[in-house]
Parts: structure tokens; C-alpha cells; sequence
DNA sequence: TCATAGAGGTGACAGCGTCATCTGAAACGC
DNA sequence: GCGTTTCAGATGACGCTGTCACCTCTATGA
């Protein structure tokens, strides 16, 4: 039934998800290798039998946020019942949905875990193309690079003001209003 | 000559410096309360009676950083030779400036260091405030949050990609490109 | 059937943030 | 001028962390 290689599968797993949880309730500091180990079951030791270090775990639990994230690209891309600023404005705003309800996590995958400088770009570069592509259908293969940057760039910035709890009080906005002006904006520049 | 309360703010201000130069050198892991005390040229316990705790000396660090900040935007609004959005180009410059020759620094400056959740954001204050007249010069009194939450927002988050060296590999562009059709977006969109 | 590989448990170590306690010198009341 | 207070800094100690070496046990494969 549960063959060693499932089983490893399936602690390798608890281990992402247990770490995912504990940044969820209580941020990074929360995230200790022992309290992993704990929360999937194991001793503290067992999470090195699956991951080379701490980093390692972080990175996992970074790229698994990505593969989500990638999937409701992917959908949003395929849809054909939204026009092209409308799938534009559906990335924008599940980027500022994970930032909203999972804070930590979403400062997680725009971090960078100090080493690799760019491990968790890797983890982000399916949701990137993905991303590309819709941006090209609005504004043009050839300015696709240059605005997919400004709007990806953005959308992070604005939706780490709002995770923060900036932007209402202070600005008097909301992360969805800048991404509406935003949106406007570069499709009006066309 | 060196009386008790002058070599008390001498300390805090050697203090701060070290951290800010173990930062600069080998990031926010390289800086350690016995690290800093040692650099500043005291015991790992000494900065226990200037700051109440790491977090204390971290936001110390950050709130020097823009209060350097808020000098360059206080000139460059003052500078009555540049027009509204050059002053704005200036100011988003200026941050990637310090993206690009202070990462560590940038990225403590933009970073919610664990409990209170604003303190970063008051050190910033007088920054914002500034930059907000700079961009109610260009868009007016009415649209100034909005638009200034946006360019704050977007600059953060396009130095933050250029930070982690994104943008040119990938997206074949630069931070001072894509600032610079920002601020073309926003004049024009008035 | 038996050797092996690999998941998981356990003891140990150095480094960390932090605190209680001690020391010495500057500041101050008289 | 002298005793007292205050406070910067030094030091020992504690618990927690990431990580490693080593041990145990069981599924796997010849």
C-alpha cells in the first residue's frame, strides 16, 4: 500500500504544508525546523532527510505558492470570455488576494532567501510567462517585456503597501484602486 | 570635553553604523547584537543600553536611511530649476539609487521587522510627505494619495525586482526605463 | 534469505538574543 | 570636597536555534 517512495512523497509534503502553516500563524519566526518536524508528525532531524537545509524548505514551500499561483494564470489566459485587460486586472488582483490572506507567504515569494539570488525567481518563472503572454495580447509583443516589468513590479510594491496596512489609512486608497488606475493606464498608452 | 551624554549619543550613533555596515557587508544575517557590539567597539551586551532589543537597533537603522531620504527629496523639491516631474523622477531615482547600492539597506527600509507593524512606516513618514507635495505639484491636490501611493508603490517594487536582478536577464529592461514610463504614464493620464 | 539503502530518532555543538548581575566612573546634592 | 546615585559597559548564564554524526529499523532488490 504505502511503498517507501509514497510514503517519502507524502512526508516531503507534510513537511511544505506544515511550514506553510506555521507561516501563516505566526510568520517567519514561526517557521523553526523543529516546530516543522513537530507539526508533520517527525522529530526534529527528519525534515534534513528531505531537504538539505532550512532554506531548502523555504524554497520548497516558495515554488509550491508559485505552482498555484501559475494555475490561476493559466486559467485566466484560457478564459476567452474576458477581454484582455480584464485577465490582465484577474493576475493583478490574485496576487493582492494571496497578499491579503496569506501575508507572510506572499513575502516569502517575492523574498530572497540569502544564497541562491535567484531560486525563487526560478520558482516564479511559469506564473511569469504566463503573465507575459497575457500582457503581450494587451499591449503588443514588442512592449511586452517593458510593461509586463512595470506591471509585475507594481502590482508586488502596491500589494506589499497594502499587506503592511499603508495604504488605507495613510494614502486613502486601496491596493484594487491603483490596480484599476494602473491597468487604465497601460492600456491607454498603447 | 566628552561628557557623559555626548559619549552616550556617540555610542548609539557608533552603534548604528556598525549595523548598517554588517549590512551592507553580509546582509540583515550578518547582523548580530554581539556582531555589532563587537564592530562598534564593546561587548555583545553594550547594545542593550542603547536599544531595547534587535528589533529597536534594526528600526534605528531603517529610520536613519530615510531620514536621509527625506534630505535629497526636501532639496529636490526646493529646486525650483526642475519642473514637477523632473523633481518626481528624481525622487524615484533616488530610491533605486539606494536599491542598487544598498540592497540590505532597501530592503530593511521597505521590510515590517516582526511586532509593530507601522514602525517602519512612521521613520518614513516625512519621506512620504515630502514626495507627496512633489506629486501633488504634478497631479494635483485631489489625486495626489492615489497617484502617490502608485508611484511609491511601483518604485518600490520595480527596485525591489532590479534588486534581486530580475529585470535585465529577464525582462530586458531597466528600473530607470520603466520609471521613466511611469512618470510619462502619470503626466499624460492628468 | 540476506545485504543494503534510506527514513526517522537522538545526542551534541556552536552561535544566537536576552537577562541578571557586577564594576567603575561620571554626575550630583550637600 | 565628599559621599551617594546613576548609568555605560563587561560578564556569566539560559534557552532556543540550525545542523551534524551516529544509531535504529524496515522496505527493497538480488
Amino acid at each position: 500500500m504505502t511503498s517507501r517512495a509514497e510514503s517519502a512523497a507524502a512526508s516531503r509534503r507534510a513537511l511544505i504544508d506544515a511550514a506553510t502553516d506555521l507561516l501563516d500563524l505566526g510568520g517567519l519566526e514561526a517557521v523553526t525546523m523543529r516546530a516543522v518536524g513537530a507539526r508533520a508528525g517527525m522529530t526534529r532531524g527528519a525534515p534534513y532527510r528531505h531537504f538539505p537545509d532550512k532554506e531548502g524548505l523555504l524554497i520548497a514551500v516558495g515554488t509550491q505558492a508559485w505552482d498555484r499561483l501559475e494555475k490561476q494564470v493559466r486559467a485566466l489566459r484560457a478564459d476567452s470570455s474576458l477581454s484582455p485587460a480584464e485577465k490582465l486586472r484577474g493576475v493583478l488582483t490574485a496576487l493582492i488576494t494571496i497578499g491579503r490572506s496569506q501575508p507572510h507567504l506572499y513575502q516569502l515569494m517575492f523574498s530572497n532567501p540569502t544564497g541562491d539570488p535567484d531560486a525563487m525567481v526560478r520558482a516564479g518563472q511559469r506564473s511569469h510567462d504566463e503573465f507575459l503572454a497575457i500582457v503581450a495580447a494587451l499591449v503588443g509583443e514588442h512592449d511586452a517585456g517593458r510593461y509586463g516589468a512595470l506591471l509585475i513590479g507594481s502590482a508586488a510594491g502596491i500589494t506589499g503597501m497594502e499587506v503592511d496596512g499603508q495604504l488605507g489609512d495613510k494614502w486613502g486608497t486601496s491596493a484594487e484602486e491603483l490596480v484599476d488606475t494602473l491597468v487604465a493606464m497601460v492600456a491607454n498608452s498603447r
